[in-house]
DNA sequence: CTATATTTGAAATGTATATTTGAAATATTC
DNA sequence: GAATATTTCAAATATACATTTCAAATATAG
């Protein structure tokens, strides 16, 4: 054996990363062996090699990805449980919107490619990677929305809010900020880029939309047309 | 020639309605053309005979698909100009709603797979579609926003729209309510169905979001951390 | 230092599918 | 109804890749 043992054996680790890049890039079907092993530096038998084939290279690289980025976001963005729902909320979306924002993380881009034109390679990943997103903002909604609100009521705002969050725009218009600077490789994106702007917009929004939704059940108006 | 003047050549206009749907199952890069032309009831050769290639087709079917469906969803959803903004923002919203949601409408599906994962073959289809759509939103917004609203506040706002319309949790959380009945063809939906209740929801949502912006603007609390 | 396991490399093979072709069938025009 | 244009069809060709193979190189252990 060589010196491998932690994480890092060159080639192999090469090769998850690059394969990283290229799939979040193209996409599982566009993405090919060979480019992902040229980038790598490697040979072309070293997927076969070491993942046997594609689809299982596409699976430990996209599950690998989403470790180290756990361990990179702490979903709560680092807000204590204790704080006040609102603060709580702030805390996740902010840590998302960096998650996704970061140039350097890919995660996301897989998600939307897959949501959009799924492999069924991923679905084990994805719930694991999703559901606990969704399920610690349901959490918080449903805390602002109040007692009387309804898992339907509760699952419309969660959804309006990752829909911001996901939406391809958000990537794209933030991209540009982060040509120059060659941004840090997986860590937290420094505060002083235009990221707050794009952040705070999605928390007031989905507050007052949240704020609105619940004074709506508590009036009784819920669900009568203007 | 044969009797096909208008539309609707037989072959050709079967391979039309049929490469839409297989595209915006499949997506560009897995849908093949001998799927198509199978399920068309065509010969294989057919799609070199009426279009050339498969790039060809691709970029006139979804032309096609876009065209019917402005013919069928007025941007306005009925609500005349002189509507207070408020209504007409919800025309807006509900017409799209009832786009994405309608199944026999594929288009929106197959721009979440552009954007998702770019062919190149659509862009100028894209801006035509995407363009006035967000436009004619974006003035509706600029309006309930007020006259002191940056442009990029305007544009945040029409985006927490749009996304929240263009999430595929969207579609796919009414997908279920329409395996029952067959579904109109390409005329919007009966007003009965579910999709009220989520097109309330993304309305009630946004304009509450919007008047909490609009009243940071005018008291100068927008941008402040909370 | 020898034997064995691991890793690399280039080339061969297999598979899926887009594209082309040319002949047969059918319609259209004069 | 002969001449010409259009349309259909099955089969052939071309291309792009994934996957396999096997021999050479390299490391590791006894």
């Amino acid at each position: 054996m060589k010196s491998m043992d932690k994480q890092g054996s060159g080639i192999q680790a090469q090769l998850l990363e690059t394969a990283c890049r290229v799939f979040a890039e193209k996409g599982y079907r566009d993405a090919t062996i060979a480019e992902i092993c040229e980038k790598a530096g490697a040979n072309i038998a070293a997927v076969n090699y070491y993942f046997r084939d594609k689809e299982t290279l596409y699976g430990v690289a996209w599950r690998l990805a989403f470790q180290r980025s756990l361990e990179t976001y702490p979903p709560d963005g680092g807000v204590p449980p204790g704080a006040p729902a609102e603060e709580r909320l702030r805390g996740r979306i902010i840590s998302l919107v960096q998650r996704i924002i970061n140039p350097e993380n890919h995660e996301f881009e897989i998600i939307r490619k897959e949501l959009a034109n799924p492999t069924g390679l991923l679905e084990e990943v994805m719930r694991e990677s999703i559901e606990p997103l969704a399920r610690s903002l349901s959490a918080v909604v449903q805390e602002l929305l109040g007692d009387n609100a309804s898992e339907e009521q509760v699952r419309l705002c969660q959804m309006s809010i990752m829909a911001q969050c996901l939406h391809p725009m958000m990537r794209h218009r933030f991209q540009k900020l982060f040509d120059g600077p060659p941004a840090p490789p997986n860590k937290p994106l420094p505060q002083n880029s235009g990221i707050e702007i794009i952040a705070e917009h999605i928390i007031q929004f989905s507050l007052a939309g949240i704020k609105e939704i619940r004074r709506r059940i508590e009036t009784g108006e819920y669900g009568a047309q203007a």
